[in-house]
DNA sequence: AAAAGCCCCTGGATGC
DNA sequence: TGCATCCAGGGGCTTT
């Protein structure tokens, strides 16, 4: 369910509260994507330095490695100082001196890794191809163009991919597409220069209010401190199938795109 | 190298 | 009410 904004969301929810604290314990419950890839108690006594976001994934920086984590579909994550017993969906919990910070998985597609250093291969597998950050600096509009014109896959699907940028999911791909009014099925190489000015811009400008807002509310997201998001009251197309464009009124389409679910108007969207 | 398909898994919504 | 089917914020891996 996450994308890049739920993510960072649930990021700075717990980024103050954890930080300084000591590992007590860890506990793994039904398996995730991948094993945890080190001794659970091994960890034990090391310290929470602090928690980067890196696309859609959340490093929880120790004084000695890190865990890298991943939502997935379906995750939350969560932070108490009193956490109460684990339930059949819990499947990570991180118990240190200032709280226990919990994941909670149903589809668990979700993952915990330790790596020794972001530069030991268990991360390098996860980070390693990952795409420029869409609200850094480095998101320049000239290399994201220049680095897709030979690309003759569907922009939409270029975007959900993550190797050119990262952390723009279905909704915000879709949401971005509609704003910069391209179709998602266009070829990526195919779309000029100044197409790529606006998509970037929109790109940047949805996340960034989504942020603000809180995320996007879905069937399994809830920030950190129980609040629930406000964007998805703002969608111009995703999950608005038949529903009229909020900008033409013509009906919004919904087609298949890799397996995933595309919104688009045709007559905004060219 | 790039593109397309295939999975992993659970639960909610829909339809008969 | 019960049961089958479809669909869902992701993304690594395998196959073309």
């Amino acid at each position: 369910m996450p994308e890049l904004p739920e993510v960072e969301v649930t990021r700075l929810s717990f980024v103050n509260r954890i930080a300084g604290a000591k590992v007590l314990s860890l506990h793994m419950g039904k398996p995730l994507r991948w094993p945890l890839g080190c001794a659970p108690q091994g960890l034990a006594g090391r310290t929470v330095r602090g928690v980067r976001r890196r696309g859609k994934y959340l490093l929880i920086d120790l004084d000695r490695g890190l865990l890298l984590l991943h939502l997935g579909m379906s995750g939350s994550l969560s932070f108490a100082a009193h956490m109460p017993a684990a339930g059949v969906h819990d499947h990570f919990d991180l118990v240190t001196t200032k709280g226990t910070l919990r994941l909670n998985d149903p589809r668990r597609f979700g993952a915990v890794v330790y790596a020794e250093s972001e530069d030991a291969s268990e991360a390098v597998k996860l980070l390693g191809r990952l795409g420029v950050e869409p609200l850094s600096d480095d998101f320049d509009v000239d290399r994201f163009h220049a680095g897709l014109k030979r690309r003759k896959a569907a922009i939409k699907q270029v975007l959900l991919a993550g190797n050119v940028v990262v952390g723009v999911g279905n909704i915000y791909a879709c949401e971005s597409l509609f704003r910069a009014g391209i179709n998602p099925k266009t070829a990526a190489g195919k779309i000029s220069r100044a197409r790529y000015d606006k998509l970037a811009e929109a790109i940047r400008d949805i996340l960034a209010a989504a942020i603000v807002q809180g995320g996007s509310t879905l069937r399994d997201f809830i920030a950190v401190n129980g609040q629930s998001g406000y964007f998805q009251q703002t969608y111009f197309v995703y999950d608005r199938a038949g529903v009229p464009c909020r900008n033409c009124s013509a009906p919004v389409r919904q087609i298949k795109q890799g397996q995933r679910s595309t919104f688009y108007c045709a007559v905004c969207q060219r």
